[in-house]
RNA sequence: CGGGGAGUGGCGCAGUCUGGUAGCGCACUCGGCUGGGGGCCGAGCGGUCGCAGGUUCAAAUCCUGUCUCCCCGACCA
């Protein structure tokens, strides 16, 4: 099928000096993948032949759930986007045709299958409707980073359902979430379907998809029967020893000493005995006084999710005006409403004093302030999770999420149908993403080697990779390209080496590349009849005697 | 958008401070030797030093502007 002398399959001995991920360097490297610019990719003929792959699994497991496949166009007129309130969204690519008509790069396609969906279902008798594309996406990223991680240009497969009510949709999105998983096991990831942020969509539900690896740009919280993306998790913080409570708040000195380190390090009590004071301006609220204990970290999208509104730090001016010294500001007498975070509790707690180079002791929340209880701050590894499980954090990419919009689409576009009784309700949509080169990517970030990636053998781009170590024109190549041809005859798909290069080039390319199946030809199998096998994953090597080898290759393909 | 770094042959880099013949390793081409882990010898090809302007007898090198790429952060339907 492919002969290396004749294939486009670029391998470098180096990685580029600017890449950082394993999956950047290795898809590089082993010649799957070419930049063009930030974020922009180029699929070289192995790189295109794993996504391919990856494709094919996603295909047949939406199809297997009845989700039916479609194309939509990546370029758009703007209308959909204006109605929606989308166009204004900085990441949407803009632009205008030569009569000067609006139009974007779709970043995502509900505009278009509701579009579309609005024209042609009038009746509760043409749902539910499940449709998916594998399309190309296009976002203006601010950072494009890591190869192939995060792009500019990507293809995503999106799937969109339609229901005539919330129970249509938890059935439609129960079996997205059933072919998730397959698609994933299939594709031989590590992944944990989590709990995530729903986001300024507002929708009533949304889980993410996490392959864990050491380049994700997500961070998940894990224990046993808990998983959830940092932005949303929610845990029982660690406990502390505080100091002993008092009748009163007491004023205690603290002369320049602003930080929680500072502070906690003077009264020699622990970081956690303090109370932090984050003054933030809430959209239509004002100014407002976030409490974190002093080890805590904000969690932004939890306090604006608890908020159901967005806010924003307050300036250095608006606190001495209205709070007191930036440094020394506290709840004790403060003149703006106080937000403390559930995991602030008990008495003998330190706090600013809204006086200069000055804390207050033995405070106690309730008794010393009143306040509105969130839970806002950053969970952290060691805390308990809701099932009692100790919580680990790990950075994760993520490869799919799967989103109830609800009608958040269907209303502005108008996307109605008439129930049994001839009255008119808007369809209740969800949207299912997944991310084909995020899954290639994550699967080289999981399972590579010092020597080079090992795919699974669900994802490699050939079967066998059959290495002649014989030059051309000599009597051990006339055997390799026998057993090429019989490999092909039996049907597996062989990539094979048939380069005049030497042995040492030839095994590392190979294992560079991470085919399932090595396949050495060379003098010194032959002299005993037989040709060396290898596994890449595991490295188990066998001996296949040269007249059966291609049987017996095929045997172990199948292992 | 904030901070940091980098643009010199296909890849990796030196040269820039202190202006004066553009260099090294790998790759590539040709010839030969080698042949189970990127081997050796010899001969070659290939760069207006990101771009534009300026200073100077002279600019990869100094000055100004600009573009691009990378990393950290912010951001990420």
């Amino acid at each position: 099928m492919t002969r290396l002398s004749q294939a486009f399959i670029p391998t470098l001995k180096d990685a580029p000096a600017d890449a950082e991920a394993i999956s950047h360097k290795l898809m590089v490297r082993a010649g799957l993948i070419r930049q063009m610019g930030a974020g922009l990719w180029t699929y070289l003929p192995a790189g295109w032949r794993v996504e391919r792959k990856v494709e094919a699994i996603i295909r047949e497991e939406m199809e297997a759930i009845g989700c039916q496949e479609m194309l939509m166009p990546v370029l758009q007129p703007a209308e959909p986007w204006q109605k929606t309130g989308r166009y204004e969204i900085d990441e949407l690519f803009k632009l205008d045709d030569r009569k000067g008509s609006p139009l974007v790069l779709a970043m995502t396609h509900e505009e278009a299958v509701t579009y579309h969906v609005a024209r042609e279902v009038r009746s509760y008798r043409d749902l539910p409707l499940m449709l998916f594309q594998i399309q190309t996406k296009e976002r203006d990223e601010p950072r494009p980073r890591a190869g192939v991680l995060r792009t500019r240009e990507f293809t995503m497969k999106d799937a969109y359902s339609f229901d005539r009510d919330e129970e249509g949709l938890s059935r439609s999105y129960e079996a997205q979430a059933g072919a998730y998983g397959r698609i994933l096991d299939r594709c031989g990831l590590r992944w944990y379907k989590v709990e995530s942020d729903v986001g300024m969509m507002g929708g009533s539900g949304a889980d993410e998809y996490m392959a864990p690896c050491p380049a994700g740009e997500n961070e998940v919280a894990l224990a046993p029967g808990y998983a959830a993306n940092v932005e949303v998790a929610s845990a029982t913080a660690q406990p502390v020893e505080l100091p002993a409570a008092m009748d009163a708040p007491e004023k205690v000195a603290t002369p320049g000493l602003t930080t929680v380190e500072e502070v906690s390090a003077a009264l020699k009590v622990a970081p956690a005995a303090l109370i932090k004071a984050l003054p933030v301006v809430v959209e239509g609220r004002g100014l407002n006084m976030v409490l974190l204990r002093g080890d805590h970290r904000l969690n932004e999208i939890k306090l604006r999710n608890a908020l159901g509104a967005d806010f924003r730090q307050a300036k250095p001016e608006e606190i001495d005006a209205e709070i007191g010294p930036t440094g020394f500001i506290g709840p004790v007498g403060a003149k703006v409403p106080v937000i403390k975070d559930t995991a602030i509790a008990g008495a003998g707690l330190i706090c600013g004093a809204n006086q200069p180079d000055t804390h207050l002791r033995g405070v106690q929340p309730g008794r010393d302030f009143a306040f509105e209880e969130l839970d806002v701050r950053t969970v952290e590894a060691g805390d308990t999770a809701p099932g009692g499980g100790t919580i680990e954090i790990e950075p994760a990419i993520e490869v799919g999420n799967i989103f109830k919009l609800g009608t958040r689409y269907s209303v502005p576009l108008g996307a109605t149908f008439l129930d049994e009784g001839g009255v008119e309700h808007p369809i209740v949509m969800g949207s299912y993403g997944i991310g084909p080169a995020r899954i290639v990517a994550a699967s080289i970030e999981q399972r590579a080697d010092e020597r080079g990636i090992v795919w699974p053998a669900s994802l490699a781009p050939w079967q066998v990779h059959l290495v002649s170590l014989a030059k051309g024109g000599e009597r051990e190549r006339e055997a390799a390209d026998k057993l090429y041809g019989e490999l092909e005859a039996a049907g597996a798909e062989v990539l094979y080496d048939d380069r005049d290069a030497g042995p040492g080039e030839k095994l590392t390319d190979a294992e560079l590349l991470g085919c399932s199946l090595r396949i050495v030809v060379g003098r010194r199998g032959l002299a005993e009849g037989v040709v060396e096998a290898s596994e890449r994953d595991g490295g188990a090597e066998h001996k296949l005697p040269l007249e059966d080898a291609a049987a017996q290759a095929l045997s172990l393909l199948d292992v």
